[in-house]
RNA sequence: GGACAGGUGGCCGAGUGGUUGAAGGCACCGGUCUCGAAAACCGGCAUACCGGUGAACCCGGUAUCGAGAGUUCGAAUCUCUCCCUGUCCGCCA
């Protein structure tokens, strides 16, 4: 959510960063009511409190008058008067407030200056580790899991549906191994606090991080309940301090927790959808940070890193893409994904996407700090990156580190918690 | 799910419908004292919004005692609904 000062004095700024994500055609007239919206508010509040102070004061006489045993009768009609004034002047500033909170709510972040402007064919390539492999005689990764037995796509659908996945045996076992690989990284060797949050969140946690109100569509909705399923841990992990003012000395705060993630996927039917690509339960380790405004910058680049060691771990090549403006998440002012190579499938799989959301998410959600020098309290940056996405990484590791026989070797530093060598 | 009891500032905790944004204490910050520290003493210490100048300091106003609605000239205080917490009962991995 932007400051109410960014459309009162910085609206160039504000359609500037609407232009660079190629949304300001369609949003412009929004933008355009939200000022008029603004400046019917201010004027609306002059008058309303100019009437509550007249009302205050007219009080205030009431009870001199009482205390003194007069009557007030005079004063209490006047009263009456300014209450039924400030009753109407009410109503319409909370329908001027309601119409505008509502604009302010659906207008995406404005990204930073290096990020570049346009849509998903203007995004950058920054680095990339490691050699993709060819694809020639690489199987997909759907074909290898189910022969070895590790994945049950047919069961998977029979008790959820399409897009939910079983996994058996080694490759539940894989699961476990993955989940226990990254958390042990990021808390022993990143400085990570573990934790463990609950996947089932309520309304305003899901508008504290930007998933509502405008994605509703995408949401898994509880039934009977203003509930929902996260799509990722970032949820709970960043609305922990929702409503919270943090000691500076607390910052940089980092947080890991593994979560399942429950995506609706709704309008992506047919992309990308095949076996481990595009499900709507999957399994992800998440990194979230709460740091200070000047540091969000350095912060987002040590937090990609600690996404890329799990790769290199895993030993699969991967690319770092800095996402132009029009493919950078909604909430987002800077994003970097991390892509691994497929061969099996030919194609960069999507396994992490690392954000610095600057105060967006921390002005809808009310996440301050309180600055060591005594000021008042700030608005903290948040970050988050997925370290990493399960489901595509078991299926880059079944295509990459896939041998001439058909078994799939696993690296090292995941054979330890795996118990295997091999999968075959 | 049922029955009670509660929700007041960073924390604890007063509060009779009318100078209560809110006593007191703790914590924190500044000062006096001290070689220094502690203690003691003095002072300070909420947030948001609107306006006064473009910003800062500052000044005026409004709102905020879990949330919302109501009664009233006036609500932390009375009424209703909801949320949350605690205790007991029921159910349960």
């Amino acid at each position: 959510m932007h400051d109410l000062k960014m459309v009162r004095e910085h609206i160039d700024a504000l359609r500037a960063g609407m232009r660079r994500r190629g949304v300001l055609d369609a949003l412009s007239p929004t933008i355009e009511r939200a000022v008029a919206l603004d400046k019917s508010r201010r004027e609306t509040i002059q008058a309303v409190e100019e009437r509550k102070a007249a009302r205050n004061a007219v009080s205030q006489q009431v009870a001199q008058r009482k205390r003194g045993g007069e009557s007030a009768d005079d004063l209490q009609q006047r009263s009456r008067e300014l209450g039924d004034e400030i009753a109407r002047l009410d109503r319409e500033l909370g329908e001027t407030e309601a119409e505008l909170s509502t604009i302010l709510l659906e207008l995406p972040n404005v990204t930073l200056d290096q990020v570049p402007a346009g849509g998903e064919e203007s995004n950058e390539v920054v680095r990339t580790w490691g050699t993709p492999r060819e694809g020639t005689r690489v199987v997909p990764h759907w074909e290898v899991g189910a022969k070895l037995g590790l994945v049950d796509f047919e069961r998977g659908a029979k008790i959820s549906g399409s897009g939910f996945i079983v996994f058996r045996r080694a490759g539940a076992r894989l699961v476990r191994s993955l989940m226990n690989l990254m958390l042990d990284v990021h808390t022993s060797e990143h400085g990570y606090e573990e934790t463990w949050v609950p996947v089932v969140v309520n309304r305003a946690s899901m508008i504290g991080t930007g998933q509502l109100p405008k994605f509703e569509d995408d949401m898994y909705a509880l039934k009977g309940d203003d509930a929902f399923l996260i799509p990722t841990a970032e949820v709970p992990l960043t609305n922990l301090y929702r409503d919270e003012i943090l000691p500076e000395s607390e910052l940089p705060k980092a947080l890991a927790a593994y979560s399942p993630c429950f995506r609706r996927e709704a309008g992506a039917a047919g992309k990308d959808t095949r076996g481990l690509l595009r499900v709507h339960e999957f399994d992800k380790v998440e990194l979230v940070r709460f740091v200070t405004p000047e540091t969000s910058g350095e912060q987002l680049e040590l937090l990609t890193a600690h996404a890329e060691k799990i790769l290199h771990l895993l030993e699969l090549p991967y690319r770092v893409v800095r996402l132009a403006s029009g493919d950078t998440g909604f909430a987002s002012a800077h994003t970097y994904d991390l892509e691994v190579y497929a061969p099996g499938v030919g194609k960069w799989l999507e396994v992490s996407s690392c954000s610095n959301f600057t105060d967006f998410q921390a002005r809808r959600a009310n996440i301050r700090y309180k600055p060591a020098d005594g000021g008042r309290p700030r608005f903290v940056h948040t970050l988050n990156g997925s370290a990493l996405a399960f489901s595509r990484i078991i299926g880059s590791i079944l295509e990459h580190h896939q041998q001439e026989d058909g078994s799939v070797r696993v690296p090292a530093a995941l054979s330890k918690y795996l118990g295997a060598e091999r999968l075959s």
